[in-house]
This record gives C-alpha cells, structure tokens and sequence, in this order.
DNA sequence: GTCATTTATTGACTCGCGTTCATTTATTGG
DNA sequence: CCAATAAATGAACGCGAGTCAATAAATGAC
C-alpha cells in the first residue's frame, strides 16, 4: 500500500517547489520584501496553500535556512576529508565560508534572519528552528573537529581548547564575511573603497593575524 | 527675539521624550516589540504627534541609535586621551566596547538596527541615517588613530595599514560582542555554557589571538 | 483683551500583509 | 457510484505603520 508514501513524497516535492518559489524572491527581492503572497503567485498556489507546508512565514524562512545550514556543512564536511593540517583545513573552512557566502547570498541572509531568532530569544512556532539550530551546532563541531586536529598534529598551540578556539574562529569570521557580503550585495557599501583595501586582501590580513595568533611556533 | 528659539528648544524636549519613551520599550520589549502606539502612549502624545518628530519608525529607531553611536565615540575618546601604548588602547577599546553592549543592550540593538538598514541597501527616508553613519565613521576613525599610534610607537606591527588592522579589528570585535550580548540578554543561549567557558575568558582570549596578531615582535 | 494667522495635536481612517477559516474541490477506499 | 477524508482556495480578520482633515493652542498685531 504505496499511497500514504506517495502523498508523503507529494506533499515534500510541493513544498519544496514553495521553498525554490521563495528563495528565488529572496535572492531577488531580500527578506524585508518577501510577501506570502508573493511566494505564493510564484509557486502557483493560494496563499491559503503556503499554511498547509509552513506553519507560518518565520517557519518558510527557516525552511530556506534549513538548506542554507544544511549545505554549508556539506562543503564543510569534504573539507574535513582531506588529511592535510588542521591549521590548514581551518583556512579552508573559512574560505569555503566567504565563498558560500558569494554563490548563495539568500541562504547567507536567511542564515542571518536565524541569528536574528536566536537574538530574540523566541522564534515563533516552527518545527523548522530545532532543524536548523541542529544544523548550526554540527557546522560548529565541525570547525572544533579541525582545531582539535591542528592542536593534536601540531600545526596549531595548544593555549585553548579547541572549542574555544573553534567559538573565536566562528565569531570572528561571521564577522569579516559580513563585510565581504555587503561589499559584494549593495552597492552603496564603500568602506572597502574607502580605505582602499581589496576583498581577497580583507580575507588574507583576517587569516594572517589568525594564524600568527593561533599558529604553534615552529 | 527668543520665540523661535525656544520653539526649537521646546521641540528638541519633546523629540528627547519620546527617545526616551522609545529607548525603554525597546530595553523592555525588543525590537520586535516596538510600537509606534506603545511609543506614543508612553510617551502620554498621540500617535500622529510621533510623526511630527520622526519621519517614520525606522527615523526614530535610528534617532536612538544617534544617541548610541554618540555615546560609544565619546567612551572611544576617553581612552584616546591617555598615553599609553596603542597596543594597550586598542585593547581599551575592545574593552570598552564590551561594557557598553553589557551597560546599553538597546543601544547595541539599535546599531544591530543600524547595520541591518545597511544590509539592506536603502533605509528608507531617515535624517537620522546620514547622522548615525557619519557617527559610526568617527567611531572607525578612533580606532584607526589607535592603531596607527601602535604602529608608530612600536608596539602594533606594520605589516598593515592601521586602516585595514581596524577594519578587521572592528568587524572580529563585532562577533566576539555578539556572543557576549545574547549570553547576556538570552536565556536560551547556551552555547558558552555548552563548551565551558566563562564570558570573560571569551573576550581574553580573543585579544590573546589578536594580540598575538598583531603586536610587534620585541 | 480680541482676533486673524500660523503652528501643534489628535484620533479616526486607510492600507498592506500575515494569518485564519468556512467553503469548495479533488482523492481515496469501499 | 458514493461517502469520507484530504487539499486548496480566497474572502475576511487583526494588527500595526502611516495619513489627514478637523480641532486646539500659541503668537503677534492692533
């Protein structure tokens, strides 16, 4: 008896078209200018419709994010595949980060709506929040994974625990990829310009200091 | 003939009130909690009296954030007064900033505010938008003259311009902040708890990494 | 003090948008 | 072919931002 599991297979590819509906609006539009309604005209359906795939428009949003944590960590993972230095796959990490961030800007500014939720401390009703903070804290384990790595071949000092380390490495890049993708998305954004500084410059002084604070003397 | 002028110096009073009225609903409530008629009411005006003094809410969110970048440059000053070494000021600074999120969480919400009309490109019509830019421009400009007396007295490497240490500076203090305000403002925030670490260690530790980073080899 | 004029205040109203729900339409199993 | 169940729809609701015509207050001339 097949149907059930038919229904089910149905009713993910529909929503799945809802979520390609609005993240291609989110790509278009950005978040302040994503309508229901919208995504609704877009996907084909009734706005009603949306309400029977996402408990509510936090919870579409999240369902974009949902892909967004979910696939940064794919791009994670293989990094973690190589066997070269830890301090080596913790500059891959962040490069993987900055150019995540330029190939997906609407997963990168839902990943932002979700840190957004967290800052509020309640996020409305969504099945989705747990998925995606799951997500966050596997992406975050796995840039653990890779400075316990260098900490234990060497290539990094042992100061912190690796978990320290991995929170400093998280923080601080979130920031100098933000930097990056409002250089890359508005073009009103001149402060690069301003202190005459190239994007790729920004992402090597971040991973030269980090490396020279980081870095085992050898 | 002082009549104008005191109109403009009665008006400037009622603008401060309803800062005010706003600054308190957005301590209490958040962001999302802001109303203009909760504004209004606290304030004992009506609605439309709100728009006589603020062109829209984003203007009068961003009239608070005038208030908080004013206040940020002046504690930023304080510390540009003293003589010691600019290594040690831009410590000061990282300092400073920390305390001021911890002291003024809805100052820090409304430059959170700030930076996402940023992100978005346009901020609609705001007068205070121009202002609060140009406030968090000097706010750049102080750590920039931090760094650059580093570099010429010797204690901050020159491998950079001071533009580009405090662009980084800036953007890295800005995430390790973050941390620091939703383990403050957020119950359910539990990611410090979660790898056994204290706030305090959090932020020493990131200028351990930085200073390594960029302190001058002596 | 009176009055015309300018300025400030008000709250009812509109409008957009997220959300709900009674109704309609499609699907299933007998 | 027919209940019964599930899915889809769009009209209707609520809430909050922003508007505006009406009202009140303040000012300055006489």
């Amino acid at each position: 008896m097949g149907v059930t599991e038919r229904r089910i297979r149905e009713k993910e590819r529909k929503r799945s078209t809802m979520l390609d509906a609005a993240e291609s609006i989110l790509l278009e539009k950005g978040l302040d200018h994503l309508s229901m309604e919208d995504v609704a005209g877009r996907a084909e359906v009734s706005k009603g419709s949306l309400y029977q795939y996402f408990q509510n428009k936090n919870d579409l949003v999240l369902g974009i994010c949902y892909r967004a944590t979910h696939l940064l960590n794919e791009s994670f993972k293989e990094v973690l595949e190589s066997n070269r230095s830890g301090l080596m796959l913790v500059r891959e990490l962040g490069e993987r980060y900055l150019n995540y961030v330029k190939d997906h800007p609407q997963y990168y500014s839902s990943m932002k709506f979700l840190d957004n939720l967290h800052s509020s401390g309640v996020g409305g009703e969504s099945d989705y929040l747990e998925l995606c903070t799951q997500n966050r804290q596997e992406g975050f384990r796995l840039m653990v994974e890779a400075i316990q790595r260098g900490i234990d071949d060497g290539s990094i000092k042992n100061d912190f625990p690796a978990e320290q380390l991995a929170l400093l490495f998280w923080s601080t890049s979130h920031g100098v990829v933000t930097i990056s993708y409002m250089h890359q998305n508005y073009e009103h954004f001149k402060l690069l310009e301003r202190i005459g500084m190239q994007e790729n410059e920004l992402f090597n002084a971040y991973m030269h200091i980090l490396g020279c604070g980081i870095a085992a003397n050898t």
